[in-house]
DNA sequence: CGCAGTCTTGAGTATGGTCAACGATCGTGG
DNA sequence: CCACGATCGTTGACCATACTCAAGACTGCG
């Protein structure tokens, strides 16, 4: 049943301790001293979403932000018509919510399930102006996730169907990459992490089109499947041209 | 002559001294306090640009940070086939460049003269470390821009043509409307401060494709035109609208 | 087995891109 | 002063890409 399969995860992923915590090294409270960590330990809690749920709606009162330990969510903006766009990918140790913001901006939506380690906002936000290794952090954080969303204007701005699907594969193979340490040459394999429909709402796509040209890339040997979400990528080089990219930079950073 | 103009600027907009500055109050300096300005004063210069001129290239040395004092830029991305994507357009008490890196990631090109306020680097880096005032200030200001990439990342992936350029349009009149305070109701009149050429590059589209909608706004009385630069727009609500937007939520905040 | 959810594939269409010609405006130099 | 070129913008004809609508396939599950 999901809900044994969440108290295993809730087990694992949530320790009372954050010096066991996965996430340590990453998220907000990378750069805290150990006294900071204690600070940090008296505001926060775990809460655990299913996937599928919705963790946040947008305009809904935020009195947490968040780091996520384990499990993926997707940031949405919908409009009154049912159109929706994706605007962010959150990966264990992304941060979610806005200090000094009253209201969500977004919906968070659970893609798999998920653990977060949430922080009351008012203390939180105390804190950040008194101990400025958080504040560090989230500034450094929060830079990358522009340039994360700068990139991504580029995707929908400019590049085809096609190019769109190849990004999508590079940039989370990358990921995948970076933290498995697969490094090296030879092919990748990875899991796609979101259904059809999700990867369309990140591409400003249909599901129909993606579908297509994930058919077509694979077709033309620049990856090949096994089953509907697992991807093999032969060549990285040749995904990174069809995606538009420069092939030679930034190589698996 | 240019030249001339240029000269005029600098004596209007480039003072010695950060107490006359015309963005003191919402550029990345806006908190400091008198002794934090004074040595920001140490390692500040000013320098002008003239319209069209490429202040910075992407993947260049960037040994400086700095503020927008006047005029307009736009941060592009541009592909190896010329494709070219706006990122985002720099207004007065803006914050180009980013701490801890070495090269630029975009090109910043001027569309109208320019003065900015640079900041040699290292220094700078170094006083962000002992003086939080500037780094809380820019981590509220990468916040606001992350929203604002966010917000342009629906228009770009789910937005018709049309409704992109009555968005555009809607986004420079909301800012001219707070900088100038017209406030309130009747009709709003702005320049657009960008080339047909350029609102393409921003909005995803072919200049063609601009120009024709622009044309079809005017023709259904959405809009009305004086010379090719000068917008009038009779109904916010209406142009609301035609962007796809809620035609109630954020009025002119 | 049938059902629900997800994905694939096909046929027809519409939106926006491409290519091309033309118009308006402005600064320059003969 | 006017002709010239350059830049910017408009408009038209045609076409390609991606969307819409629809039918059917695959998978897991009750």
């Amino acid at each position: 049943m999901a809900k044994v399969a969440i108290s295993e995860k809730i087990a694992h992923c949530a320790p009372v301790d954050c010096g066991d915590c996965p996430i340590r090294h990453r998220a907000v409270c990378a750069r805290c001293e150990s006294d900071e960590l204690e600070l940090l330990e008296q505001i926060k809690y775990y809460r655990n979403f299913e996937a599928g749920q919705t963790v946040i709606w947008s305009g809904d009162q935020m009195d947490f932000v968040a780091s996520v330990v384990a499990g993926i969510a997707t940031l949405t903006q919908t409009m009154e018509d049912g159109r929706t766009q994706m605007v962010g990918l959150l990966l264990p140790s992304d941060f979610v919510g806005r200090p000094g913001r009253e209201r969500a901006s977004y919906d968070v939506v659970a893609t798999t399930d998920m653990v977060m380690c949430c922080f009351r906002r008012k203390p939180f936000e105390q804190m950040m102006v008194r101990t400025p290794h958080i504040a560090q952090r989230l500034l450094e954080m929060t830079l990358d996730e522009l340039d994360a969303a700068r990139e991504w204007m580029l995707v929908l701005g400019r590049k085809t169907a096609r190019e769109k699907i190849a990004s999508l594969i590079a940039i989370i193979a990358r990921r995948d990459a970076a933290l498995s340490m697969q490094g090296g040459r030879g092919p990748l394999v990875l899991d796609l992490p979101l259904t059809r429909e999700a990867m369309a709402d990140y591409l400003g796509l249909t599901l129909e089109t993606v579908s297509r040209q994930v058919s077509a890339l694979k077709k033309d040997g620049v990856i090949s499947l096994e089953g509907k979400r697992r991807v093999t990528i032969p060549d990285m080089g040749r995904l990174l041209e069809e995606a538009g990219d420069d092939s030679d930079g930034g190589l698996l950073v």
